[in-house]
DNA sequence: CTTTGTGCAAACGATTTGCAGGATG
DNA sequence: CATCCTGCAAATCGTTTGCACAAAG
């Protein structure tokens, strides 16, 4: 997933947030790598370019692009958050051994109707977690 | 889910482990709760009742009891695990209010195929995890 | 200039670990 | 009675916070 500087810039201000090389490289970072890293891979990332971080920044920063919605959480690993700059609805995929997590898309699978589920529950989204071993694992 | 404490003992001898007070008390806890609970709300649990029992205790026998597969983390909440004495694939529901989480039946959805997903996955099992609003937080 | 962001270090909360004493089979 | 388990306290790890200084608009 490859994007451009400029196109960067406009959507961090398009969400009202001041561009700051922290938040500008912890952004495209994330859009730039198929995978779901930690917080500390990203540290690590940053450090090795031309400026540093800290990892309050990276922290804080995150915590900032999730809340307008430019990157979000995912919840597959025990002890650590992994982050996600990819925010339409998609599926994962884990392998038991390395850990390594991939995106599915969306229309892999037919779409589930969540009508059967029980009365009193409003449903507004659902996600599947697929586990398996990936390739190089097997 | 009710059971009984012979059912219990059998159980976790038939696994191999020695039957404390303390191992008994956390998978009985978590066999007759619906909920998904922390380790920490289990050991408020236990220290309700005639004995105590230490935080390091009880997370060293949740790890004992995944490790012989009588109960499995379910990763649904950032920062803390939470357990589940239901060890038979189903989904969850989790509410996007007061973050509880509710056990969704398997046959709730016609079964996925994984044939589709890409090849040189391995592919074993999955789980759909459901977002809303609980009945109680409309 | 005013406001918001950064970075350090200290604080935190969940979980793990070392180890001595205690209970189980 | 040998082995495994418990419980305390200290250690660790990911993440958050307070605060002074710096940068952005």
């Amino acid at each position: 997933m490859s994007v451009h500087k400029g196109e960067i810039v406009t959507i961090l201000k398009s969400k009202g947030l001041r561009v700051t090389p922290q938040r500008f490289a912890v952004y495209a970072n994330l859009r730039s790598r198929g995978d779901h890293p930690t917080a500390e891979q990203i540290l690590r990332d940053l450090n090795k370019e031309i400026f540093t971080s800290s990892q309050a920044t990276v922290y804080s920063t995150l915590q900032t692009l999730r809340e307008v919605n430019l990157i979000r959480e995912v919840l597959l690993q025990e002890g650590v958050s992994r982050y996600d700059a990819n925010v339409s609805p998609h599926h994962h995929f884990r392998c038991w051994q390395c850990q390594r997590i991939e995106d599915v898309d969306w229309d892999t699978f037919p779409s589930i109707s969540l009508d059967s589920l029980r009365a009193g529950l409003t449903v507004d989204s659902y996600e599947i977690t697929i586990r398996g071993l990936c390739e190089d694992c097997q």
